[in-house]
DNA sequence: TCGCGAACAGACAGGTCTGTCTACGCAAGG
DNA sequence: CCTTGCGTAGACAGACCTGTCTGTTCGCGA
């Protein structure tokens, strides 16, 4: 039913973001989301959208604007949820920064188990467009840079060495394998990350 | 002037593949293949390529039966275009195993500096494509089992513990890599990337 | 010189794209 | 009751899409 590609858990904490949960607005989003995601961008006509919505093709110009303000607000609102939910459930696994850390590709790999998965938005979203323009790029990086800086303060948290090469060396692991979970569909990339993540993590945090 | 995404000295390489280096079909190659990275598969129609090519669109329907086809060759001669330029850039660096292994980030590095680096073509055409159906998707596992045999040789014949473990997590550091390097335009995910597989074949290889 | 096939040039059909516009329904508040 | 405003339904414009078709041009081998 939903349109996004995150696991079931994280849609109640969607939902809270709109007084009513089911205004035209919301409505757009979601299927647009789902289509997006699922089929590609310019593989999706804004008619299949509002269809899909039950929404009237007027509504989402005079919400959005055009159909790339519509992209815009999906990739936004899609990157909080997701962070919403990342951040959140790497908490549940553990209280402390090194436990949370630790959970990073465990939680990846209950991504990839989703049917709906259907890799990154954002990087999806970046391999479609232009790239000598950087109007999508600059939503993307804005993303991993969130993302980025909760794990570099979990690192530092944890007592790493080099916080900010453990971030790029984890991010490098969670991209590859969002990429390769995409591609292959099977969610094993996430272990193999893991496995490669516990050896960096001890590089950084043997005594 | 070249439609690849590639470096240019694998340009030559690329032409002995043609009996006649300009010939329609070579042209229409190279410019699909420019116009399909940079601004994305869906977003060109095949109006733009014949222009770009200089030939007539009944010649593109006569080679390659429709889009899809056209979509598929490029494919299929870019991906050969670049595992021969990438194991040859690899081989130069070094005669045995390890060091090619170790050669694999500096050359990628050496590929994001390109002006016209636009990510991975397989990985692109994956994500703007519909994740439901396996067309694409088939030609990107055919493409990456290709690469990941010929590193899982290199780890083997260099002695690695496991090299089927190793290949795999080269892997995640090599799309980790090309996408950061893709979103950010930053080559430095190649160094980040080398820092992380030394640890890890270190950890292979160790005594 | 002739003939043939490859390639070009470009009109065309039929469909889809984004975005705009008008007309209507309906519910809440004065 | 009546107005105001949100949303629907759907026609429409103009551009662009893929794919086909006709006619022409040009080079090469016999």
């Amino acid at each position: 039913m939903a349109g996004s590609c995150l696991p079931p858990e994280a849609m109640p904490a969607r939902r809270l973001k709109t007084k009513a949960p089911d205004n035209p607005r919301a409505r757009l989003l979601e299927a647009a989301t789902e289509l997006f995601c699922r089929k590609g961008i310019n593989a999706i006509g804004v008619d299949t959208i509002v269809a899909k919505a039950g929404v009237a093709k007027s509504t989402l110009y005079k919400l959005f604007g055009s159909k790339e303000g519509l992209v815009e607000a999906v990739l936004r609102a899609e990157g909080e949820a997701w962070r919403e939910w990342f951040t959140a459930a790497i908490a549940r696994a553990s209280p402390d920064p090194r436990g949370q850390l630790d959970a990073i590709f465990p939680v990846l790999a209950q991504w990839f188990r989703q049917k709906r998965f259907y890799g990154c938005p954002f990087i999806n979203a970046v391999a479609e467009h232009d790239k000598t323009s950087d109007r999508v790029r600059r939503l993307a990086i804005e993303h991993k840079e969130q993302v980025l800086a909760h794990i570099r303060a979990l690192g530092a948290e944890a007592g790493a060495r080099d916080p900010d090469r453990l971030m790029h060396e984890i991010a490098l692991l969670m991209d590859g394998a969002i990429v390769v979970a995409m591609i292959t569909r099977a969610p094993t990339a996430a272990e193999f990350a893991k496995v490669a993540y516990d050896k960096l993590i001890d590089a950084q945090l043997a005594a």
